[in-house]
DNA sequence: CGCTCCAATGTAATCGAATTCATCGATAAC
DNA sequence: GTTATCGATGAATTCGATTACATTGGAGCG
């Protein structure tokens, strides 16, 4: 591969000048940089990356954490991420954590060693190394929270707001009549899944029906979906409604609610959390909360750039719109 | 941030040292070592990345280009990569396509930037850039191809036999007594769709219902999977069964079908493709094709890998074993 | 005509780690 | 006791681009 001595050597012109010939062409004449590209060109020069980023300090990439790709919740966020990151000159460098602590812990290094720019994480956990970063450079240090929010942590963040979406999730089945409610939630060390129980139970007071209130606690998984919604409908009292913190819970909630031979919304209404994609395509289709998912991977990285080119100097925790989308999952129960 | 002239100032020794502490640990001596790995604690040192890459000329990183991420068929073969290449030390560069040539390119150039060993790519074109350095260098160039295989690309690839696949597929739909099938194609241009319709006239014309056959060509998304099945539906001579090339195309197909007061399997028989983890928790359970997903990326980066320590000199086109999983979608045709 | 000023370009230092080659001291061999 | 050998470490070069600073030549002005 050619370099960029090659080119100045072919163009018969210095280095400094076909470096400027990319980073600040006015600075030079119309022939020279005519015959600067003509050399590129003929040799097929490409800046090596590595020297460049050595000498400005940039690597105009994003590491963005994910705890599962496979989820299309989480890839709608990533494409809107791309999508912004792109728009603005970075690119994306995507690491799977697979809700897997070590593996969290192997990116926040790839970070501290200057792999990217800036870092985006979806997940609920800062690791430690990260953590001492931010409180060493408090908010200008280039890292930001997708989709969820926790307080403590000290970094920008854009989500939605988790509680009210899930009071009026109960709000919506209390107004059809249910009164028996289970609700399964994701794992309760994540504000996403503590801040949606808040919601859940303010309601269920509200409406005077906590002590009617089923829960169930999943993992996000279809998986978790069948075993959870299985267990509370086989307990005494069924309930007639199901809350589901995901929608691939609800996937498969609808799975044990038709091992059982019960039909949905007939005998069990089902609401899920997110809408991805499939939700509208499922049978019934899926009543759930919509988020906002390419949405909140723009401002994320909106929140981003800001800190990287020095813009920013608080916190800014955003909020973005939910909207309850009712399809044919829920009805009113039975007489 | 510290570098490696601080550490050895700090431990009272030379940065070739502290460079070796790292790369070649037997060569030191233990209790310089030890004062090496105090230093480096203290000043909480981590190696700067570009100039280690700059020097080294190499980047521990394989950029992994989809048409889409949100694919569930994608980010199943996506983690499967991620976990091999991890494995080996090598992190993952994602690069989203959205089937748009002009991002393939973009990657391309990054790709010659030396911003990553590697390639994977899973679509099917190679840019121009790209092809250019494949006719230079051989199959040597670090560059290799998951899901599909176009023999004239002069890439290693692993992928399944999909024209075998498609043909069993038709066998399991004539075996059950359909006469009329309909079938929904992804884009032609890509040898996964063109591979797939082969497997499916030589079957039909084994079977000597070729001429029953009728072809839509779909997108692989779920609104073509809408769009083309309810054409297939509405034309004179209904076909009593469905083959769609990809799962997320007859989850649409089920959609059309409902929404013609139809039912799957009695009405309709269906099949799609890949076999995706949502596939199973549809209703009906679909028919479909399991692809090795995850194995599919651990070859890919296998081959890569291979390519890369200089082990491989000949071209590897490999064929994965698929597996054809009937579930509820598909019946006997009514009498 | 001589001086200043500026635009265009060149020279050379620099980024941080890896690595070649040199050095030093200790041990082994004769 | 001298010298070859080897193991551990250091000095200095290198990777390829960016950029502060230096240089050059021509235009503009008095």
């Amino acid at each position: 591969m050619a370099t960029i001595q090659d080119v100045a050597r072919e163009a018969g012109v210095s280095t400094a000048t076909v470096s400027r010939v990319f980073s600040a062409p006015d600075l030079v004449l119309e022939p020279t940089r005519q015959k600067v590209m003509e050399a590129v060109h003929r040799l097929g020069y490409e800046p090596n990356f590595a020297a460049k980023s050595l000498r400005t300090l940039r690597t105009e990439k994003i590491l963005v954490t994910v705890p599962d790709i496979s989820n299309p919740f989480f890839s709608a966020v990533i494409r809107g991420v791309e999508e912004a990151a792109l728009a603005a000159g970075y690119s994306v460098l995507l690491g799977d954590t697979r809700h897997e602590e070590a593996r969290e812990e192997q990116y926040a290094l790839m970070f501290r060693r200057k792999e990217a720019d800036g870092l985006i994480f979806l997940g609920h956990r800062l690791p430690d190394i990260l953590a001492e970063m931010v409180a060493a450079k408090g908010p200008r240090t280039p890292i930001v929270n997708g989709c969820e929010f926790r307080p403590g942590l000290a970094v920008s963040s854009a989500h939605i707001d988790n509680e009210r979406a899930a009071a009026e999730v109960m709000d919506h089945l209390y107004g059809l009549g249910h009164v028996r409610v289970g609700v399964v939630t994701g794992p309760l060390a994540s504000p996403i899944s503590s801040d949606r129980l808040a919601g859940v139970l303010s309601a269920a007071q509200r409406h005077g029906r906590a002590s009617a209130l089923r829960i169930a606690i999943g993992d996000f998984s279809i998986e978790s979906g069948v075993r959870q919604t299985g267990e509370l409908l086989d307990e005494p009292g069924r309930p007639t409604a199901i809350f589901c913190f995901s929608d691939e819970m609800a996937m498969g909630a609808m799975e044990a609610i038709r091992q059982r031979g019960l039909d949905c919304p007939r005998d069990i209404s089902l609401v899920g959390f997110d809408d991805i994609r499939f939700a509208q395509y499922l049978h019934p289709q899926l009543t759930t909360v919509r988020q906002p998912k390419e949405q909140i991977g723009h401002e994320v990285v909106r929140l981003l750039l800001d800190i990287l080119a020095g813009r920013s100097t608080a916190l800014q925790n955003i909020t973005l719109p939910h909207q309850l989308v009712v399809r044919n999952s829920t009805a009113a129960p039975q007489a």
